[in-house]
DNA sequence: GTTACTGCAAACCGTTTGCACTAGA
DNA sequence: TCTAGTGCAAACGGTTTGCAGTAAC
C-alpha cells in the first residue's frame, strides 16, 4: 500500500485508523468532506476512532499530500483525496452538493499576474457558487 | 451621507457605532480586515463599542451592500467596503499582506460552464496565494 | 523497550445569542 | 413613547492540546 511507504519514508507509524480514515476518503473521491463526516464514516470500520485522531489524521495526510484541503463557502473545512488532477468546485448555495469541474482558467490569470506585478503566485482557491440542476428544476 | 439613507430605507437606524465601522473600513478601502481588526479600530474612534456590536454592523453591512466578505485562506472572515469594482485577492503566504487584483478571468469560466452543464452559477470566491515583492527581496 | 499514536476531556478561539439597559425616531 | 440597537457575559461549534495509557516498530 502506497499509503505505509509514505508513511514510514517520513518516520510515522502505520495504524489501523489512518488505514481507515484513508479507506474512507478514498470511496468518497470526488466529494470533500468536513472533519465530522470523515469520522462518523470512519466509525463504522474503526469503532474506537476519537475525533481529534481524525484531525490529527486529516493534518498529516495533507502534509504527506494524500488529501487536499477545499475551501467551500461556509463553516468548517473539507477535505478530499488527491488523486492529482487539479480541478475546482461548484457549490449549490442551496442544497449544497458540490461538483468538480475541470478546466482550470487561472493558469492564464497566473500567467498575466506574472507579467503584470511583482507578486508570485505559488497556488490559489477557486469556487463557484449557484444552483445544481436538481435545485433548479425543483423550482 | 449614503449609508444613513441605506439605513433609514429599511427601518434601520443610524448611530454613531454604525457611523465609526463605516468610517474604518472606508480608510481602510481595499484592505480585507476582519472583525477584531475592525473592532479595535473603531474603538480609537467610539472607545466604548462592543465587539458583539462589531460583528451585528459587519452582518448589516454585508447585508446592505456595504460591505464585501472575503474568503483568505485561513482563519476569520474578512470584510472591505464595497467600491463596486469587482476585484479578486492576492495573499502573501509569508508576511499575510493582500494585494487586490482586477481582471477577474472567471467571467469566462462562468460563460463555459453554463455550455458544459447544467449548473446555474451565481457567483465565485478566487484568491492567488504567493509571495509578495518584499518577502521575495528579503529572502 | 522505546516512543509515536490514540482517546478522552478540557481548553481554545472566533462567532452568536439572551438579556436588561439605552438611545434614535 | 416605542422599539431597534447596544454592551456584557454566557453559550456555541469547530478545532487544538495536555496527558496518561496503548500499540507499532
Amino acid at each position: 500500500m502506497d499509503l505505509s511507504r509514505r508513511l514510514r519514508s517520513r518516520g510515522h507509524r502505520v495504524t489501523p485508523q489512518r488505514k481507515a480514515v484513508l479507506e474512507v476518503l478514498q470511496e468518497n473521491e470526488g466529494v470533500p468532506l468536513d472533519p465530522e463526516a470523515v469520522f462518523e464514516l470512519t466509525r463504522e470500520r474503526h469503532a474506537g476512532i476519537g475525533l481529534a485522531t481524525v484531525y490529527r489524521t486529516l493534518e498529516l495526510f495533507r502534509d504527506l499530500g494524500v488529501v487536499l484541503r477545499v475551501h467551500l463557502h461556509e463553516g468548517s473545512q473539507h477535505y478530499e483525496i488527491n488523486t492529482g488532477g487539479h480541478h475546482h468546485h461548484m457549490v449549490c448555495v442551496s442544497c449544497g452538493s458540490v461538483d468538480e469541474f475541470d478546466g482550470c482558467v487561472v493558469d492564464d490569470l497566473e500567467e498575466s499576474i506574472r507579467e503584470d506585478s511583482d507578486f508570485v503566485v505559488t497556488s490559489h482557491c477557486l469556487s463557484l457558487f449557484g444552483y445544481c440542476p436538481a435545485c433548479l428544476t425543483a423550482r
